[in-house]
DNA sequence: ATCCTACAATGGACAGAGTCCAAGTCAAGA
DNA sequence: TCTTGACTTGGACTCTGTCCATTGTAGGAT
């Protein structure tokens, strides 16, 4: 994710500890933390950083396009580092589980003009729900 | 919408005022209200309604399969009385306004065997975004 | 028509998620 | 090293939703 701090760097971002950490802690595939969780990670590293640090940081890697917001529920909104790959969402209605899927063919294309409403239609998100291994 | 009141005293709900007024304000095409407008709504009919009675009938009508609860945004759920007719959404980027939508063929089918990660999956929300004629 | 009581309504305290702000700190260019 | 505007901080605040002890009442029983 180094790569993700030197193009923040490009964009004129003032590196400080607190935002590395914050980079580092979004790693991994299948990510999907909590602002509280990204919290509580970061400050195994550095037990100062702030709440309010947490939100701002994840606030502008969302608008700079870095990271993705996903609401799957309608608890707190979870994190998703993995935003240049396009992706959906399969998540256990038992115990929140959350995977990243590829569904083959394109959603809009499902969506004929007569239920467009006028609408200039962008995307879609697709949320699929059932049970993971565990909970079946 | 009485034919829901019906349906409700069939299965032993006992009828109150408030939430008679509550079924009444989730009558209509295209709704999608928030707990606080219904709240709203039906207080002009019955000043004295709480918010705790608002959000404990919904709450029954959703255990019930009478109301379905949509979260389009990170922000407060939406109550939506076409529950019995599957469909999907709509959402303006601009203003919020949402729309339902039935789409063609079934989203489950877009999702191969290989990305279900041994899950049980058992539906698809979908979500489509962009802008209203008047906002585009 | 009245009584009874289990079920429902109420309002206020509480909790979770997120935003805002004034004051203090510091990254990095000069 | 100095300077300064960007960044961080903690706490107050908002919004959404839940919980609970108390009070009220729908509707069956008499
Ligand atoms: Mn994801
Ligand atoms: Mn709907
Ligand atoms: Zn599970
Ligand atoms: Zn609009």
């Amino acid at each position: 994710m180094s790569d993700l701090l030197e193009r923040l760097r490009g964009r004129g971002w003032r590196m400080t500890s607190q935002r590395r950490v914050v980079a580092e802690v979004l790693d991994g595939d299948h990510v999907h933390l909590t602002a509280d969780e990204v919290h509580a990670r970061a400050a195994r590293r550095l037990p100062e950083i702030s709440r309010a640090t947490v939100y701002n940081t994840l606030g502008e890697l969302v608008a700079l396009g870095e990271v993705a917001e996903v609401s799957t529920d309608g608890r707190a909104k979870r994190y998703d580092p993995n935003a240049h790959r396009p992706h959906q969402h399969l998540v256990c209605s038992g115990c929140g589980a959350i995977r990243d899927v590829r569904p083959t063919g394109d959603p809009l294309a499902d969506l004929p003009a007569q239920e467009r409403f006028g609408f200039t239609v962008s995307g879609a998100e697709v949320t699929y729900r059932g049970l993971c291994p565990s909970c079946a």
